[in-house]
DNA sequence: CAAGATAAGTGTAAAGTATACACCAAAACA
DNA sequence: TGTTTTGGTGTATACTTTACACTTATCTTG
């Protein structure tokens, strides 16, 4: 039987940790805060579940507000209930973690938000519980990365091998072998090679790939593991 | 900023889902509910988070109330929030999974509240969105046990190989062969070979092991995968 | 225009891990 | 005593991962 009693109407919030790349660090976008509370300091972007809204929706929404853009890769990662994590009223947030392409990302509604990238490591404290909900959304996004092909979410459309391996190396915080990486992933099967090179690292120039969404979907099913 | 138009109070509750092994096959309990909405209907146990209650407590304190036990694993499945998935009023569930040694759970409970063992294949459709709950549920068991060691949870303190490979082919629904099981399980170094024989499964008698959370504690740093 | 600098691109051998596979041992029971 | 049942064990092969170093292309600079 549901037990009604002391049961409470609270407020559902929504907070997202939006992830980036700039081609060496994984980056978070943290606001500085220009409201109560807590003005001033880092937060994630957040807000509230509207009536007739799921959260998935509310995360789309919140995402479009900071970012300006749509079809955002996310994930839920989980909800967290410290009884005051909001100071003001009882308030128990949803945490969904994205993944965006740091270069489609409006600098004008970072102005408009006080908002910033920092880099995983470097950011600074933030308020009420998001240092753990940050926390909880890495491990995830680095467990979700040795199975699934979501790293490309954070690259340009055509990228290098080196951007790539640069970031999975940024993701699990390690260094792989270059030979190794390019095989494993040439094995994969799930990149198209353009005869495009890109010119800016270096002299010689490099060849640009493209995930190509089918080829990996025809491979799936063979497939155990990324294990870059 | 945080939007504050249209932000609704609502009800927060809490669905568990939980596991058990009859030494064949992977069950969850469920309860025919003797209440409304949806009385006569098969269920999972939940109830609501309360004033000054975290989330995980509230788990806890459902779960004890309807399996009697304490210190029960438990993880967080993710937070479902479908408008309206409560006719009665805006509801939204987060979902926790547990693990329990179906031996040790009071059948006085079970007939109180008519809960009832169902293997997970064979379980009756359930009320509101408790399905795809279980659906999710199975999926983050499956995907945790391939890297810790939360079998054990759900087996007696001490257990055949035999009972403990049943266990892993039930949660994964394949078949192993005994013997790479078995070399693998001791290559994993976190069991401890007891002295003592199960006699009832067979007349020659075979072995009970016990998990060593002391042993897996230092063999951790090392380990990459059960994958059993 | 030659030399140097920089990043791209490539293959192989060894170690480790996973898989496939079949027979003997112990004990109860007929 | 032999038949039945389940427990227990090892090895060879395939596959995957890891470690490792030199050449190529092109631009820059002296």
């Amino acid at each position: 039987m549901y037990d009604h009693t002391d049961k409470e109407r609270l407020l559902l919030a929504v907070d997202c940790i939006i992830f980036g790349f700039d081609g060496e660090k994984l980056k978070i976008l943290l606001i500085k805060r220009g409201f109560e509370p807590e003005r001033g300091k880092w937060s994630l972007v957040g807000g509230f579940l509207h009536k007739s809204e799921v959260l998935h929706d509310a995360a789309t929404r919140i995402l479009n507000r900071y970012t300006g853009l749509d079809d955002i890769y996310m994930e839920q990662v989980g909800t967290f209930s410290d009884i005051d994590r909001d100071p003001e009223e009882r308030t128990v947030s949803t945490a969904y973690y994205a993944l965006i392409n740091i270069k489609n990302h409006s600098q004008k509604l970072n102005r408009q938000f006080s908002a910033q990238w920092f880099s995983v490591e470097e950011a600074p404290p933030l308020i009420f519980d998001h240092d753990k909900m940050v926390r909880h959304a890495l491990k995830r996004l680095r467990t979700k990365a040795e199975t699934e092909p979501i790293g490309f979410e954070l690259l340009p459309e055509k990228f290098t091998m080196r951007q790539l391996q640069n970031l999975y190396e940024a993701i699990w915080n390690v260094s792989l072998d270059k030979r190794n990486f390019i095989s494993k992933v040439r094995s994969l099967d799930i990149l198209e090679k353009l005869d495009e090179k890109d010119k800016t690292s270096s002299r010689k120039g490099s060849f640009l790939y493209r995930f190509d969404a089918e080829k990996y979907k025809t491979v799936e099913r063979n497939r155990s593991s990324l294990n870059l």
